[in-house]
DNA sequence: ACAAATAGAAAGTGACGCTATCGATAGTGT
DNA sequence: ACACTATCGATAGCGTCACTTTCTATTTGT
């Protein structure tokens, strides 16, 4: 397969396909002659997988470099390839912001009480203190309800994570699908974030003629 | 108060308070000689909702700037307010990849089954149905159980957020919370998911000794 | 009086993710 | 055989983004 059809197959232009290559986000193929290189299905699958985590997912291509290489190292446990995954999201998130040693530590106790163990090194401990941080910021004081309802739901998010894991039983595919899911479960729960938030939205404050408030004080 | 003084309290660099200031981010303060301008609570207050909405939520400055237009607009409605919200952090993550009619389908059966109603054009369709591409694209198709899970959690996650809006009073500060929890709520889920995440892991695939598969199998 | 701060505008910076161009070489159709 | 296209690797360039630097003209504080 040449690397116009690996292209044509992933939707990528070329010159994209050997940034990739150069970039060592994809494996090199088999040289053939001196400008020719055969590539195969494990090429198009991985360019595929490349821009799932990338365009979908909103990884740097440095982040994908990072996650992609321990799953083609086949020595390393699923905690250390999960460790690797959530790390490479948080860069983009919240990483380096020192957060209020308070935030941290309320977090910590939201943990906790959901029956959580965890590690200090977690980055989530950062993100979501980063974020009680923010909203401090800006005068809300999110309250233990809040943080409650938002950890069900993590917990309910986690379970399903890793109950889609036990469908696969090659090594390194639970690999590949617990980086994937990691990356692109983010994004899916936003996007049904914004569904179920339309709806309640209505439900609580109902606009029947679509109008602003005057138009409803009629 | 000088621009230094907004400077100090946000931990922003006057020249950066300045970009904001010439970007329309933040408003004008009063001019009060050639070189003098008279800036106030508002103005740090708005520094850091700025900047709470970049870097925590990873808006973009244009992003952001329509974000805050619709705050400044108060004869805009909550669902305006929302909607463009939703539609700024999108942008950033997924927005213009035209998705496969298939996925779009089956997340709209996902969220009648959860009883939201919702209208075509909300953005966490295009979102939500692309991950499934993504999904798609490196082999893994999510069961039914999987994306119920994740719904669950959305609504969830969306009656915790509309639940808050209900302790702020002032009409213009419950449009400010719905845009910081908005933004903010991404990556507070995704946070507390890591954490959720490592706790499941370790359930499911215990690692004693911490160490590699050939360590374990001593 | 004079260093330091401020205003506004314009140009510059560095990171990022590609994209274009190059000369050399090789396969493809006629 | 011959034009033509595709490919190779390498280098250089491009466009966007979020600042940051630099500039001159002022004005403040000491």
């Amino acid at each position: 397969m040449k690397i116009s059809e690996v292209s044509r197959l992933t939707g990528v232009p070329p010159t994209t396909v050997k940034y990739y290559l150069r970039e060592g986000l994809v494996h090199a193929g088999e040289r053939v002659e001196r400008n020719q290189t055969a590539y195969d299905d494990t090429h198009v699958q991985r360019v595929r997988l490349v821009r799932a985590l990338i365009e979908t997912g909103g990884l740097s291509i440095a982040a994908a470099k990072e996650v992609l290489a321990t799953l083609d190292a086949d020595d390393s446990s699923l905690a250390d390839t999960f460790d690797v995954a959530c790390r490479a999201i948080s860069v983009g998130g919240a990483a380096a912001g020192a957060s209020d040693a308070g935030a941290r530590e309320r977090i910590a106790t939201l943990a906790a009480a959901h029956g959580w163990r965890t590690t200090p090194e977690n980055p989530g401990f950062a993100v979501a203190a980063q974020v009680l941080d923010a909203f401090a910021a800006t005068g809300y004081e999110p309250s233990r309800g809040f943080l409650d309802a938002y950890a069900s739901a993590a917990s309910v998010i986690a379970r399903a994570d890793l109950e889609a894991l036990t469908t696969r039983t090659r090594p390194d595919l639970v690999a590949e699908l617990m980086v994937v899911g990691t990356v692109l479960g983010d994004a899916l729960i936003a996007g049904l974030r914004r569904l179920a938030q339309e709806h309640e939205t209505t439900q609580f404050f109902p606009v029947p003629t679509g109008l602003d408030d005057q138009e409803e004080a009629k």
